[in-house]
This record gives structure tokens, C-alpha cells and sequence, in this order.
DNA sequence: ATCCTGCAATTTTTT
DNA sequence: ATTGCAGGAT
């Protein structure tokens, strides 16, 4: 990337960026530079075409993106472009709504609720309702959900296609969930989305207000938008028509969260004149690695069609890499990584390791470490989804917004003040009655005589607690605030008091209150334009952060799932846990289009690559607490076999059938279907230990049970259950789910 | 109300 | 393996 930088433009590119206005569809393959051209068109379109800054409207696909966008523009223009508005969707609709929320009947200063607070207050109007949490878990409740608005659909339209009980509450349930946002002056994430969407239809004066500010909009990533995004996008360009959307067909990754890649192919019926740019040169990989993406990705047959091309010619080969199983695998590639590195091939800040799930991290992590080997892991936790972070935002919020009942519920007895859940319940039936959010009616609580008198007075305490933290914060900075708060609370002590694990809280703490000073620091000054406090903007921006945003930038080998690494490249690449079940993943093979995602996301993967390129699958794998057999990606079948290498970590012991010597090359596998359900080595002891079959009558032992004997098997697959009559009376007979209670065969307790 | 214990469910990807 | 939750004791 920074080295094109100098380069200068190629034909395609230039077209792209130099396009003088109207609607412009930007094929752009991987590693053809399409950042590049975006931060370019920025520049061009401001220096040249005189566009102000403030009448760009840009969106990316995280806020570091967005905050590296921004840099690169102010490199080419020699200056920082003020009041050019960039970042993702979310954070771009969060700011117009802090803007225009009175005439949604909101406040301006709303809340921001993330999932876990909106899953618990689907939980609430569950339990109002008198539901079973149990039948209908809140976590699946409000992906329905999420997943009915992310497709636009009302209630009504989600309760009419109801085809399943969970389906029929789900649609109840989001009937009543916009009313209770809107009481608590909350917006979940998909309202971020949506809410604009209602104002441009119910205000038309305030559509034409921002597209008449907006003069041009661009959107990065557009194959990866979903049904709001675009339309957001179409309201605000389709006055003047200047909007220029990036996309690769072929990275299309987001199915699964209400992305539509064929927004990419009726993007030239939605506006007609369009012109098609098409990127094809490569400026990242070796043609060897193309070679291999170029060959997975050929599989696919929706596809808009491009031909990458790289003056990169040959390069080193792709290994491919079979091993035991995952922690041989991780070791395998720790000390590759090791040596790539002593040979001072790339430093370990040029080097990564990709796969399909977060869980696998953990053996990776260890083989590095072991090895002293820096890395850097970019997590499924955010900071900012820390127990003790969550607890301090709370209370800011609170501050923010009294309407907040998550907020109030998460802080209202933290630290302890003897409030429990049934007091809370009765003050929930008071604050429904009096249509008032619990903080008020907290401060209530003397009238509400069903509380103990002690509750009454806590309650009252909280809600005083609340108005002097109020007034002492006022328009103080978010670090202010946050110290004022853990000095008014005892916050810390409290923490202190849980014991060492306390003491790590703390750390966290003080590492938020760093990192609110330190975002006063560099805050955008034109953020201010707008409304909102100091702390108000400090919750919109933390309430939208993603791991990936926070990735410090010390260096070492980065870790991070294949959807992450979206955007990144690195000159060493590995991509582990390439097995069938895994990836593609067993659950997305079940539904249509899933496995063609799954390609596109191994696409992705590959194309992160510079100069080397390692993919690795594991013969066995632990997976849920249990080993599996694991065959190789149905993937890995598509790679033209002049490009890999193929290696193996196989034991001396190699069964001679099927395959060559001991060490590599090996024989070309079997391709096609049919042929991929042989097993491609055999191993007895293995499979007979493994794959858990149980049988009446027959001796196991269980980690905390000791021996017993198996009475009965029912169910399949993950809900086989095995009924097992233990040795020790005390326990008796147990009915056990043997994918998670880890039975073991008894040898030795045959003859006793 | 809070703490402690033991049981159950859990892992796909993320704004 | 880990985490959250229900139920009982204090």
C-alpha cells in the first residue's frame, strides 16, 4: 500500500478518481488499490473540483479505515481536510442523528444500546409478558429481530411470516421493543441505521437538507451493504447523482448480516449513466498466490467476472501444509514464523494468522508465546465489553441519558446497596405504571410502598447519587467525568474487594480513564460541530468501536479471524483450520449460498498475502471439548497443483496406502465429490478411539463420576445422550450428552 | 440480599 | 473447558 503510493496512477485508476461526477461503480478486485483510489478521489475532488471537505460524505468499513482514509487525504492535500465526514455507516448515521433526533421524538442525547443491552431488554419484555426465557432464548429472540430490520421488515410483516412459535413472539416482541427504546431515548445498533431512513420519509425538508449539504458520497466495501445502507446512500445522492461505490463481488462476506452482494449488480439500473470502472491489476500478491485465489474463487458461479493480473510474476509457492492436529499445527507454523523471521524475510509485524473462528486462537496463542514470539491478537473482546468498563460507561450514560434502564440496571447496585431483583421488579411496575424510566422512578421510591423501607431509601440514594454526579460532571471532558464518578461511587474499593482478579479490573480502569484523556487529545475538532457534551460524543464513539478499530499498533505476528483481516494485507500469510466442517463451517454448508460465502471469505483470506502464503488444515482437531476427524477443505481441492508445495508433519509410522515415502511430494488428491469421501489416510487406533460410539452394557469412566456402566443411548449426533449407572451408589444412574461430558472407554474396570 | 455450589448450555462470522 | 444460571444455605 505505501509504496504504490508514489506510483502513479494506471489507467483504470485514474478514470476512477478523476471521474467528474455522476454515478460511478468501482469493480475493484483485491489489492488493485481501491483505498488508494478512494483517498485520492477525495483529494482530486477537493483540490481540483473545489469541492469543500464538509460536503464529502465517505463511508468505510471500520473507523480505523475510516481514521487512515482520513490521514492519507490530509498527506495529499497537505492539510487536515476538516469537515470531511468519514467512518462507517454506523458512526455517519449516529452523527446525523444527534442532529435530527427531536424529530424522531427522541433526545439528542440518546443512548447507543449495544447487543448485550439490547438482549437484555428483550429479555425484560419478554418477562413482562410472561414468557418463557427458557422456550425462547432472548439471544436468538433478538436475532430474529435484528435480522427482520436489517431486511426492513415492520413487525406486522415479521408476525405475518411467522411460520414458527419463536417466529410469532419474535414479531410481539419487536412490536414492543420500539416503543421501549424510544422511552428510554435508546437506539440499538439497526436503528442506527433505520431511523434515518424514517426521517428522510416523514421530513422531507431535512432529505433535501442533506443532500443538498452532501455533494458527494462515496462508499467503500459496497458489496458488503445491506438494504439500509444502500437505500441511505441512494436518499442522499439521488438529487445529484455523485455517488461512487468501491466493491469487490468476490469479498462479499456479510450474508449472514442482511449484506445483498446484488445491490453491486442493480447499483446500474438504480442509476442509469453509470459508469463502470474495473480494476484488475493486482499490486499486492505474487502471481503464484493469485494463481491459488484465482482457482478457489473460479468455483463460485454468481459472479461478476474479473481477471486479476499481477506484474508480481511466479513468486514462492503456497505450502500446504497437513499436520496431527491443531496444536502440532500451530507449533508447525510458530516455528516457521521463527525462522521466516531470523532469515529476515519479514519481521513479525508483517506476518499473520487467519482462520474461521475465534475459539481457534488459543493454540496459536500458546505456540507462540512458548516460542517468545510477539503477536498481537485481535480479539472477539473488546475493551470496551469488559465487565468493569461497562459498569463505568453505565454510569456515564446514566448521566447522559436518565432515560437508560439498562444503564440504570447495570449500575443501580454496583457497587453492592442491597437492591435486589425483586425489588427491581416491583420498581419496574411502578416506572410502567407511571410510564416513567426507573431512575425516576427511583427517586420515587418513598411513594412506592410495596419496598422494604431500607430499598426505598437506596433507591432514593441511587437517584441522588445520580443528580450530584450530574451536576459535577456538567460539560467536564470524559476522563473528568469518569474519575469524578469513581471517586463519588467507591467504585475501585469495591473492585479491590473482589481479590486479585479485582486488582486486574482496576488496571482496566485506569487504562479507560488513560484512554478518555487520550481521546480528548486527538478529537476531531469539526466532531463538535453538531450537538452533544464532551461525554455525550465520547459514548457514541466508544458505543461503535470494534476490535478491530482498537489493534494497537505494537508489532508481532497478528492474530485475528478471516473477517477481520478484511482490508489488511501482510507479506506472510497463514491460513489454519482449513477443514471441512470448519472451513467452509458446518453450519453455514446447510443453508443456500452458504458455501459459495464461505469461498468468498476463503478468497479473502488468500488474498491477504504478499509474498508467502501457508494453508494448514489438522488431521484431528478438539472441537467443543471433544477430538474430531477432520478432512481437508473441499477448498483446498480447487488449487491448481503447480502452485503448492505440499507438506506434512505426519509421524514416521505413515500407513503405506495412498500415499508415497515419508516426506512430501505427495500424490495429487483425489478430486470431485465422490472421491473426497475416502478417507485420505487411515488411522485404526484413531478412529475406533474417537468417534464416540456407545454401546448397552459397556464400561466408561467419566473425569468426576469414575466407572459406570452404560444403560442407554438416545438421540443423534450432538444430542446423543447416554444413560450410564455409576459404580459409586452415591451418584447412581446418570443421563449424560456425551458431546460435552468427555466419556472415556474403561479398559481397566473390565474384570472388577 | 448475597454467597456458594453444582448443573447446563455453549462456539460462526460483527456493527 | 468455560461461563452463566438456578437453587439452597447463611
Amino acid at each position: 500500500m505505501t509504496e504504490q503510493q508514489s506510483l502513479p496512477l494506471n489507467p483504470a485508476q485514474r478514470e476512477a478518481v478523476e471521474h467528474p461526477g455522476g454515478p460511478v461503480l468501482v469493480l475493484a478486485g483485491a489489492g488493485s488499490g481501491k483505498t488508494r483510489v478512494l483517498t485520492m478521489r477525495i483529494a482530486h475532488l477537493i483540490t481540483t473540483q473545489h469541492v469543500a471537505p464538509q460536503r464529502i460524505f465517505a463511508v468505510t468499513f471500520t473507523n480505523k479505515a475510516a481514521g487512515e482514509m482520513r490521514s492519507r487525504v490530509a498527506q495529499l492535500l497537505g492539510a487536515d481536510p476538516r469537515g470531511l465526514w468519514i467512518g462507517t455507516f454506523h458512526s455517519v448515521s449516529a452523527r446525523i442523528l444527534r442532529r435530527e433526533a427531536p424529530l424522531l421524538g427522541f433526545g439528542p442525547n440518546f443512548t447507543i444500546y449495544d447487543s448485550d443491552d439490547s438482549e437484555a431488554l428483550v429479555k425484560r419484555l419478554l418477562e413482562t409478558r410472561q414468557l418463557s426465557t427458557k422456550v425462547y432464548p432472548p439471544r436468538t429472540v433478538h436475532a430474529v429481530i435484528s435480522s427482520a430490520k436489517n431486511r426492513m421488515l415492520t413487525p406486522e410483516e415479521l408476525g405475518a411470516q411467522a411460520d414458527a412459535p419463536l417466529i410469532k413472539v419474535a414479531g410481539e416482541i419487536y412490536a414492543a421493543l420500539g416503543p421501549a427504546l424510544k422511552q428510554a431515548n435508546a437506539m440499538d445498533f439497526d436503528d442506527l441505521l433505520l431511523h434515518p431512513l424514517t426521517l428522510f420519509r416523514e421530513h422531507p425538508e431535512r432529505l433535501a437538507y442533506w443532500q443538498d449539504r452532501f455533494q458527494h458520497v462515496l462508499v467503500d466495501e459496497f458489496q458488503d451493504t445491506n438494504a439500509a445502507q444502500y437505500l441511505l446512500v441512494k436518499h442522499l445522492a439521488k438529487r445529484h447523482g455523485n455517488l461512487c461505490v468501491v466493491g469487490d463481488d468476490d469479498q462479499a462476506i456479510y450474508g449472514w448480516r442482511g449484506a445483498d452482494v446484488r445491490h453491486m449488480l442493480t447499483f446500474q439500473n438504480d442509476f442509469p449513466g453509470t459508469k463502470l470502472v474495473r480494476l484488475e491489476q493486482n499490486y499486492r500478491s505474487t502471481q503464484i498466490i493469485l494463481d491459488a485465489a484465482n482457482g478457489i474463487i473460479a468455483e463460485n458461479a454468481a459472479r461478476l467476472g474479473k481477471t486479476l493480473f499481477t506484474e508480481k510474476k511466479g513468486g514462492e509457492r503456497v505450502v500446504l501444509l497437513s499436520t496431527a492436529d491443531e496444536r502440532d499445527e500451530a507449533e508447525w507454523l510458530a516455528n516457521e514464523f521463527a525462522r521466516r523471521a531470523a532469515d529476515g524475510d519479514a519481521g513479525y509485524e508483517g506476518m499473520a494468522i487467519l482462520y474461521r473462528t475465534n475459539s481457534q486462537s488459543r493454540p496459536l496463542e500458546e505456540a507462540l508465546r512458548f516460542r517468545g514470539i510477539p503477536y498481537r491478537l485481535i480479539g472477539a473482546i473488546s475493551f470496551y465489553e469488559r465487565r468493569e468498563v461497562k459498569d463505568l460507561l453505565a454510569y456515564l450514560r446514566l448521566i447522559a441519558n436518565p432515560a437508560d434502564d439498562e444503564a440504570f440496571l447495570r449500575v443501580v447496585n454496583v457497587p453492592r446497596r442491597g437492591i435486589g431483583d425483586a425489588s427491581l421488579t416491583v420498581l419496574g411496575r411502578s416506572a410502567g405504571a407511571w410510564q416513567k424510566p426507573l431512575l425516576e422512578a427511583a427517586r420515587r421510591a418513598s411513594a412506592i410502598t410495596e419496598l422494604r423501607p431500607n430499598v426505598r431509601e437506596a433507591l432514593a440514594g441511587v437517584a441522588s447519587l445520580l443528580d450530584r454526579l450530574r451536576d459535577a460532571v456538567g460539560q467536564a471532558d470524559p476522563a473528568t467525568a469518569l474519575e469524578t464518578i469513581l471517586a463519588t461511587t467507591g467504585y475501585e474499593q469495591y473492585l479491590a474487594d473482589e481479590g486479585s482478579e479485582g486488582l486486574e479490573r482496576i488496571e482496566n480502569v485506569r487504562e479507560l480513564v488513560a484512554g478518555a484523556a487520550a481521546w480528548a487529545e486527538v478529537q476531531d475538532p469539526d466532531a463538535a460541530e453538531g450537538t452533544g457534551s464532551p461525554v455525550e460524543r465520547y459514548l457514541t464513539q466508544a458505543a461503535l468501536v470494534t476490535p478491530a478499530d482498537e489493534a494497537r499498533d505494537a508489532g508481532g505476528v497478528t492474530l485475528t479471524t478471516t473477517h477481520m483481516a478484511k482490508g489488511l494485507e501482510w507479506p506472510i500469510v497463514a491460513l489454519a483450520g482449513l477443514e471441512d466442517g470448519l472451513f467452509p463451517l458446518g453450519r453455514s454448508t446447510e443453508q443456500p449460498g452458504g458455501v459459495e460465502e464461505e469461498r468468498r471469505l476463503c478468497y479473502v483470506g488468500l488474498t491477504r498475502a504478499r509474498e508467502r502464503l501457508y494453508l494448514s488444515w489438522a488431521r484431528t482437531r478438539y472441537r467443543n471439548g471433544r477430538l474430531e476427524l477432520a478432512e481437508p477443505s473441499r477448498f483446498l481441492d480447487a488449487l491448481p497443483s503447480q502452485v503448492v508445495e505440499e507438506r506434512s508433519t505426519t509421524p514416521t509410522w505413515r500407513p503405506q496406502r495412498g500415499m508415497s515415502g515419508a516426506m512430501p511430494p505427495r500424490p495429487p488428491r483425489p478430486r470431485g465429490a465422490a472421491a473426497r469421501r475416502l478417507p485420505d489416510v487411515a488411522f485404526p487406533e484413531e478412529v475406533s478411539q474417537d468417534a464416540p460410539r456407545y454401546v448397552k452394557g459397556e464400561r466408561v469412566r467419566h473425569r468426576k463420576f469414575g466407572g459406570g456402566i452404560v444403560r442407554g443411548v438416545s438421540g443423534e449426533g450432538r444430542d446423543l445422550r447416554v444413560s450410564v449407572d455409576f459404580d459409586d451408589p452415591d451418584i447412581g444412574t446418570k443421563q449424560l450428552l456425551a458431546a460435552y461430558a468427555g466419556l472415556e472407554r474403561d479398559w481397566e474396570g473390565e474384570g472388577a
